[in-house]
DNA sequence: ACTGAGCGC
């Protein structure tokens, strides 16, 4: 249960592990990977339910501002849910809202975890708009 | 088959 989701937790649990401010490393560990992304209107949420869809996903992140992009990523062949979505909302208040207020909350009886998403991969000049057919 | 770390077509 919440030691199975325990299990599952990105790096959303690091900064409760903080408390125990361990130190493993010398102050130059802020070099390497920062946990958390910068501030942005996008949101990631991981954690989800496999029965959590995108209509689940906004509905739960409307009640703490208006979504304006929801999305539940879903495996292109199998069709299932990966476990994990994202959320835009119209401001950065709004996003900080949805975080504050779905992070580490339940959502259909899993532990979600909700943070800044990173900047996706660029597009590329082929790929405009659909599958490189007919390449050279 | 969807099993549980992670970043979207």
């Amino acid at each position: 249960m919440a030691v199975r989701a325990a299990v599952a937790a990105p790096r959303g649990l690091r900064r409760l592990f903080s408390s125990f401010a361990f130190s493993p490393l010398p102050s130059n560990a802020a070099n390497t990977a920062p946990p958390p992304a910068e501030p942005s209107t996008n949101l990631f949420v991981s954690g989800l339910s496999k029965r959590t869809t995108t209509e689940g996903l906004r509905d739960a992140f409307a009640k703490f501002g208006q979504v304006v992009n929801a999305r539940v990523v879903t495996d292109r062949v199998s069709g299932y849910s990966k476990g994990f979505g994202f959320v835009r909302y119209g401001t950065l208040e709004e996003a900080s809202e949805g975080i504050k207020g779905m992070d580490g909350k339940f959502l259909d009886g899993w532990v979600i975890f909700a943070e800044y998403a990173r900047p996706r991969e660029p597009p590329s000049e082929n790929a405009a708009g659909g599958p490189p057919y007919g390449r050279p």
